[in-house]
DNA sequence: AAAGAAGTACGATAAATATCGTTGATGAGT
DNA sequence: ACTCATCAACGATATTTATCGTACTTCTTT
């Protein structure tokens, strides 16, 4: 009975996440630091998270120094497509066009932004054949 | 403390929206036997979240019948614009390029999605004056 | 009219998440 | 050696979500 998820990673982790992946293996310190700049968080809140992400297997911990120093051992893109895999499904009935479509809706996407994405089209095309 | 989600609407919520988007205006009946297919759920819970929706101003109900008949006051949209929004603050530091990227490679785009989402960027691009 | 089916209302509950406080250990500076 | 800061461990708790069961009401069918 209760919740069910089939979510992997919840927004917390996914904040840690984002900035392990971006600055590398970092202790609760360097991470809390950056994380009480934009909400207003005790240290053992991040702390914690980190020992709930170690136990769903999201990060590794490397206890030799009393500061223990953390880093992901899940895959950055893996985990994006995960997500948008999933919103996919949940919000545009399994089509990537709607998402793109909304994507483009939203936010006003710049020039370089569209060319980049026109890129990215032509080299989806060329992996299909 | 506990708790706090910056979410619109949860995934029951969702798939219940779903269905009215696409169905029209329609009863806890209706909505049940759809979901039913899928999950086993019994039928006070899509009532519970219909109940939850109205409350939250998700939906309207007309209770002049009595099977009271349910329609969306969110649009869908708006809704799955938010959704991606949300999406990409979180999981790719704002760019919608990087999303795109992701939706990309999941599962692959056909010939016809390619070339759906080359006009949408055409149209896009025409946007920006 | 009685019985049963179909509805709504609503409280209870389990699980997940985010959060904090307390406690005990370890290290650094005086 | 003592004090103070920093850290990890861990239990407690509020909230949200998803779920169900029970009670009560209202049609429908015999």
């Amino acid at each position: 009975m209760g919740r069910q998820n089939t979510n992997s990673t919840t927004d917390s982790e996914l904040e840690i996440l984002n900035y392990l992946w971006t600055n590398g293996p970092s202790t609760v310190r360097d991470v809390h630091d950056t994380l009480t700049k934009s909400r207003d968080i005790r240290y053992t809140t991040t702390l914690k998270t980190f020992q709930v992400m170690t136990a769903k297997g999201l990060v590794k911990r490397d206890d030799t120094q009393r500061a223990h120093v953390y880093e992901p051992l899940v895959d950055r893109m893996e985990t994006q497509r995960s997500l948008v895999d999933e919103l996919v499904d949940k919000a545009f009935n399994g089509s990537a066009v709607g998402l793109v479509a909304s994507a483009l809706s939203g936010k006003r996407a710049t020039q370089d932004e569209i060319a980049e994405m026109r890129r990215l089209l032509d080299e989806a095309e060329e992996d299909l054949t």
